[in-house]
DNA sequence: AAGATTTCCAACCGCCGGCCT
DNA sequence: TAGGCCGGCGGTTGGAAATCT
């Protein structure tokens, strides 16, 4: 049985924005009696309010521990981390964030990061990559790449590559969101003005994190800086947005920084960038890219797509083990020379 | 400059679970 | 056990503000 509405509708309560002077009867009535009952607040303060207006007003705006403004980078990364691993249990990740409220979270996620995640091709109630291609064609808008050719980046992997059909090129855009990811989920690799300390790195060769990671408030693995000279290496999903053009992208391989700046907003050169940089990135790319050969004139899509992808199942693991890392932290080593810009 | 459209967020709504009688 | 009360939660919405045309 549905309950009663807490406000009847003939009792005249008011709805609607609250006033200055409402927001001060409340805000007096409760840091003299507390809140107490909710149900009866309202007369005791003198509100012509139901009380769950009056716990809403209070919760989310007058709070005296309310915190206000802009998202921190911090504060995305964890909300992105809480919500893959609790979903939409708005209460239970702003637990996690003091200051924040569950309504503010929210608001901010529908808003900002579901529109980020989705523009990266991230499916934002799964956290992993969108498989359908429709968003692929908006990505590539955005990117300011012609919808019939992809681009030089896509002869850079393989000449035969302009004879590729839509979504074959379309699917090449994919990859690099399916690097986006893999950087994501492994801040190890995240390292515009950082870099992994002898230790960190040893312990990644090993298989361990070295007992260096400390369990967060939302009771996530993250890796720990070793001094307060050296800030945490963990870099937010936006620092990654940048690989879209957005912001800068930096590519960590333990010994050697690299960074595709602002001016790199196109895949043309991100691309390039990217398999020079890491071997077992570019190889993964060229692998995938032959499989696209090989599955062109396939009537399937779907059978297309797995072949795909099939190569980048592994780096997309939910969790990347220590031999990954060892794996690819051999590979890159094996770079002379950072890329230069 | 003005109207149209989009974005953003405070507030509402309905449901649920825990507690009490 | 059933039924009512209450606080809390997540989805939705109205309208102000910002942006676009």
């Amino acid at each position: 049985m549905g309950r009663a509405p807490c406000c009847e509708e003939s009792s005249g309560v008011k709805k609607g924005p609250w006033t200055p002077e409402e927001d001060q009867k409340l805000v007096e009535y409760i840091s003299k009696h507390g809140h107490g009952s909710w149900r009866t607040l309202p007369k005791h303060a003198g509100l012509n309010r139901c009380g769950k207006s009056c716990r809403l007003r209070w919760a989310n705006y007058l709070r005296p521990d309310i915190k206000r403004g802009k998202f921190s980078e911090e504060e995305d990364r964890i909300i992105i981390n809480l919500h893959s691993v609790l979903g939409n249990k708005w209460s239970k990740i702003a637990g996690h964030l003091p200051g924040r409220t569950d309504n503010e979270i929210k608001n901010y996620w529908n808003t900002h990061i579901r529109k980020k995640l989705l523009q990266m091709g991230i499916d934002p109630e799964t956290h992993k990559p969108r498989t359908d291609f429709n968003h692929l064609i908006s990505l590539s808008h955005l990117l300011g790449i012609s919808s019939n050719h992809m681009g030089p980046w896509v002869n850079n992997i393989n000449p035969l590559a302009s004879q590729l059909d839509l979504t074959t090129q379309l699917t090449k855009v994919q990859l690099l969101q399916n690097l986006l990811q893999i950087v994501n989920a492994n801040p190890y690799l995240l390292g515009n003005s950082h870099s992994l300390n002898p230790l960190q790195l040893q312990s990644l060769m090993n298989g361990t994190t070295g007992g260096q990671e400390h369990v967060n408030p939302d009771g996530l693995l993250f890796p720990q800086a070793h001094n307060e000279s050296q800030e945490g290496i963990s870099k937010p999903w936006t620092d990654v947005q940048g690989v879209c053009g957005l912001e800068s992208f930096g590519f960590n391989n333990g010994s050697n920084i690299y960074t595709i700046p602002h001016q790199s907003q196109s895949l043309e050169m991100t691309i390039p960038a990217l398999v020079s940089a890491s071997p077992v990135i570019g190889s993964a790319i060229k692998q995938v890219d032959g499989s696209c050969n090989t599955a062109q004139g396939s009537t399937d899509q779907s059978a297309n797509s797995s072949a795909m992808f099939g190569s980048w199942e592994k780096l997309l693991a939910d969790e990347i083990t220590g031999s990954d890392w060892k794996e690819i932290l051999e590979l890159s080593s094996t770079l002379a020379s950072p890329v230069s810009w």
